[in-house]
DNA sequence: TTTTGAGTTGTTCGA
DNA sequence: GTCGAACAACTCAAA
């Protein structure tokens, strides 16, 4: 009996330039590929999320180049830890490779599986593919991690060189995949148990050169479509990190450094798994939050009576997208002005963004409320009525998403500015002096 | 070891 | 309207 390889999709849906998948083409045998709908973590999504929609769309898009190739792609449902041994022995597989995933939960999941392979004398290998340097690539002399962004950023481009970058070239490989003689139905949403999944256009994933080249000029005006919203191409790996980075070295310096940025939180997430969940700087974890129940609901309504906060969160319940400035400014508010736990934010951002990526999401909480490696300091307060003025000062922005602003049925603000910041400041100087 | 310079995207005040 | 300094003062990186 022949031995096989198996490769399988997490966060990688793609057949080009896929590192993990070319390491796995090159392997002596045939390539099986797989992707598994995590039961663990479909368990915590509600009933209309709709990433599980773009997942299901873009396996079901995967599923199709295998098959124009005559291979198929395998799709399970179930727990990997359990699945994947019983995968092996059914396609009596040597090895298994996949692309590294650096979030808590999959470091601990591919543990586990890598112990019960081992017993088996079955191979499991990573690749990396989901950043451009990962783990110890780029760290200090004493070799210790960088916790500082800018020091990180100068060595990274350094370090830098096209090899770095250069596409794998997976698709020139393809006949090493196993040939299946039947095709394998999709499981559908309603078997993997979503059915009010409402239909949405994602975001697409060809890169506008013309974007790039300007981001830095337009990326801080909501109105303006001056953002790529790529995250959840790169959530996902409809698009190469790799490929997306040749764009931004050569057009433009700002949205290179946006992916040294992401480069950098996957890095802090992986050396500092407890940051996805605790302060980076612990005495930040003393701060008495206010955590008003009724406040942290007009927040998330898009309620608070500051437009462009409102605005802000309006968006993210009607696309589940938020411009990267507005996010800001609605981070800064809850923490600053509400004085409610970056976590009870993060965790909505969590719920609602399509493009959630658990370490950016933690990392850029953390960096608005103060707690973070790199973090604003913590008397820097956004000015919700300054930032409106400087970045939506025809409130193209605010009109489209709070129709009723300037009319009786929109809200006064919930708290009055100068006096919750103030307090607000206080209050970290007490506890970060205790 | 000590010292020095620097730190994502800000705000406010007063000249 | 514009500009520079103060905000408060700590931690990190690197020489």
């Amino acid at each position: 009996m022949e031995n096989n390889i198996l490769f399988w999709h997490r966060r990688d849906f793609r057949l080009e330039d896929n590192h993990g998948l070319y390491k796995a083409l090159n392997s002596d045998g045939k390539v099986v590929p797989i992707f598994i709908f995590d039961s663990t973590i479909l368990a915590r999504l509600k009933q209309d999320d709709q990433r599980i929609l773009f997942i299901h769309q873009e396996i079901e898009r995967l599923k199709k180049e295998y098959q124009n190739t005559g291979s198929d792609l395998m799709v399970y449902f179930g727990n990997p830890v359990e699945l994947i041994p019983q995968i092996c022995v059914e396609f009596n597989i040597q090895k298994v490779v996949v692309n590294r995933d650096y979030e808590p939960y999959a470091l601990q999941r591919d543990t586990a599986i890598f112990e019960l392979l081992k017993d088996k004398n079955i191979d499991f290998v990573g690749a990396k593919d989901h950043v451009v340097f990962e783990k110890q690539e780029v760290v200090k002399d004493d070799g210790k991690p960088y916790t500082v962004f800018t020091p990180y950023s100068r060595k990274w481009k350094a370090r830098l060189t096209d090899a770095d970058l250069v596409a794998f070239p997976s698709e020139k490989q393809l006949n090493n995949l196993k040939i299946f003689g039947e095709k394998q139905s999709l499981i559908s949403l309603q078997e993997l148990g979503f059915t009010d999944v409402k239909t949405v256009d994602f975001p697409g994933k060809l890169v506008n050169k013309t974007l790039v080249t300007k981001y830095s000029e337009q990326r801080d005006f909501p109105a303006i479509t001056g953002t790529s919203r790529l995250g959840v191409h790169l959530r996902f790996g409809t698009i190469s990190v790799r490929a997306l980075a040749r764009q931004a070295k050569e057009l433009n310096e700002t949205f290179l450094n946006e992916l040294i940025w992401r480069d950098f939180y996957q890095m802090i997430i992986f050396h500092f798994p407890l940051s996805a969940q605790h302060s980076f700087k612990p005495t930040y974890d003393r701060i008495p939050w206010d955590n008003n129940e009724l406040h942290f609901k007009a927040w998330c309504e898009g309620k608070t009576g500051y437009p462009l906060v409102d605005a802000g969160m309006r968006e993210l319940n009607a696309t589940g997208h938020m411009h990267n400035r507005v996010r800001m400014v609605v981070a800064s508010f809850l923490t600053k002005h509400l004085l409610i736990d970056w976590r009870w934010g993060a965790t909505y951002f969590a719920e609602k963004l399509l493009d959630f990526e658990l370490a950016s999401n933690a990392g850029g909480w953390q960096w608005a409320s103060g707690s973070g490696c790199d973090a604003a300091p913590y008397f820097r307060i956004f000015n919700p009525a300054l930032q409106l003025d400087k970045f939506d000062k025809q409130m193209v922005y605010v009109k489209r998403w709070v129709p009723e602003f300037g009319t009786n049925s929109y809200p006064q603000p919930i708290v009055e500015h100068a006096t919750t910041t103030k307090r607000t400041i206080a209050i970290y100087k007490e506890t970060l002096n205790a």
